[in-house]
Order: structure tokens, then C-alpha cells, then sequence
DNA sequence: TTTATATACGATGATATTAGTCGTATTTAA
DNA sequence: TTAAATACGACTAATATCATCGTATATAAA
């Protein structure tokens, strides 16, 4: 409960280590090796950053990936939606059709929890957690 | 991702309306018809509370449960705790074997990440949400 | 100009977690 | 004595996550 996923995981690993090799381009290949990471899933993990200008991609050999000067300033709320979508703990909170109850009384207490938490992600940058 | 369960959300539930009907006792059977939940999952959700001491039980006929008067001030990090175990955004937090990585980068993150949900999740109480 | 290396992206299969059900025991009010 | 309720463990089903595969495209270097 309360997990994040593996593909957030990966691309916290992948932004720190190119954070810490700058403005060197690292390809998906060397992270995954270094690191013990399924190569497709962190291809796809970076794609993601990269559609999001996190971090810039380029092509061919000694290509690769590189943060951009965006990535540091990014809150966790913005970098969890890149990869994941929309943050909540109950998936009511972005449906509008709730099917299972008849009779909803937490609608209160999901709304404080899940603004609580926006609230917490929103005021963390991925610089605040280094 | 940063979901929570069922359990947690029937307990939510059910606890919030055994708040409400006060002191009456109020079965598992009538809770799961009111708000159209599996009458099973909320009766072992129900027992975990009791042995917490969140609500107390009362077996045989015009049994059923109420609240005690610690529910109120439970916090949210004791809630997903009886019902869930240990709260963490990963596993690592909690096992000391980690076997996946070879080089962990994001072990300061990660702490960083817990603690500021551990600290939100502490200072957070039923009454506070609801 | 060819080849090898890298990103881009969708489809599919495997695994793990969560959700839900079932059976049986125990308690107790009526 | 019976029916209604909690208590609890075992099992099955459903869902979400994780990982892999195949193919396309771009491009540096030989």
C-alpha cells in the first residue's frame, strides 16, 4: 500500500546519475547495466522523461540521455504524473463514476488525505530529496 | 501507484459510521448492505480493528461493534499500520537485504520521501479528517 | 554507403499484490 | 436450543505491476 512503482524507482535512479555525470550523455545501456535495471522498461522510463523535457534525448551511437536544466526544479507531484499519471489514494478522487459504493461517507476524509499528500508533493523538488 | 487498499477504505468507512450511530452497536452484516460492501472482507477488516483496540466487539445476537473512545484520536500512520503493516513508498525501507540494486543512488531520496509522508501520517488523526 | 548503436513505441506475456469467498469454530441473546 | 453475530485460517479470482519482444527510426563512424 502506499508504493510507488517500480518505473518511478528507475527514473529517480536514472535522474541521479545524470545529475551526477552532468552534462555527459549516458545511454539507457550503461544505466541499466550499472544498475541492475531491466533495459526496455527503463527505455521506456526515460522516454517518458524526455516527451517531458526532463531530459533530453539523442539519438545514435554515443547518443544518449542528459538531465535538462527543468529536471532539478521539477516537484515530485509533476515527476510522479510524468510517469504514472494523475496521484491519488483512491481512484475516485479523478472518476467521477464511483460504481462500487451506494452510499459514500469518506468522500471528506479521502479529499483531506489526498490534498495533504498534493500538498506535500508539490513542495518537494527532486533537489529538495538529494 | 500511492494507492491505498480496500481494507483501509472499508475500515474508513465503517468507522466513520460507527462514529456517527455513537453508541449503538451496529453489526458487519448492516454496515457491508449500507454502503454495498463484501461482507467477509469487512468482517476480518473489523477484527484487525478490534485487536487494535479501535473499536471493540460484542459477539452473539444484537452483537456487533462501536467505536472506542482512542478511535478519534488514532493517527493515520496507526490506521494503515493495523491494517496493512509498516507504511513505505518501498520495500527497501523496511528489508535490509536489497536485492536488486548493486549501486543504490536513491537511498537519501528515498528516506527523505518516508519521512515526510511518516511525518504527515503522524501528525494526521481520524478526527482530523473528518 | 553501410553498419552498429542508440532512442521510440506499441503489443504481449509473466508475476505479484490485492480483493473476495468459503468453511468452520465460538459466543451469546432470545 | 436456535439463530445471529464475531473470529480466523485457507483458498480462489481479479487486477495491477513488471518485464520482454518486435519493429521502426535516427545517426555517428568505419
Amino acid at each position: 500500500m502506499l508504493k510507488i512503482t517500480r518505473k518511478v524507482e528507475y527514473a529517480l535512479i536514472a535522474v541521479r546519475h545524470l545529475e551526477e555525470t552532468s552534462e555527459k550523455l549516458v545511454s539507457v545501456n550503461e544505466i541499466s547495466k550499472l544498475y541492475g535495471i531491466p533495459r526496455e522498461l527503463l527505455a521506456k522510463t526515460m522516454q517518458k522523461l524526455a516527451s517531458a523535457n526532463i531530459v533530453k534525448s539523442v539519438k545514435g551511437p554515443r547518443g544518449g540521455y542528459k538531465t535538462t536544466n527543468r529536471a532539478a526544479n521539477t516537484t515530485l507531484n509533476d515527476f510522479f504524473e510524468i510517469l504514472e499519471g494523475p496521484t491519488a489514494i483512491m481512484d475516485c478522487y479523478f472518476e467521477s463514476g464511483c460504481d462500487h459504493l451506494t452510499n459514500c461517507n469518506i468522500r471528506t476524509p479521502i479529499n483531506k488525505i489526498n490534498n495533504s499528500i498534493r500538498n506535500l508533493f508539490d513542495n518537494l523538488t527532486l533537489a529538495d530529496i538529494s
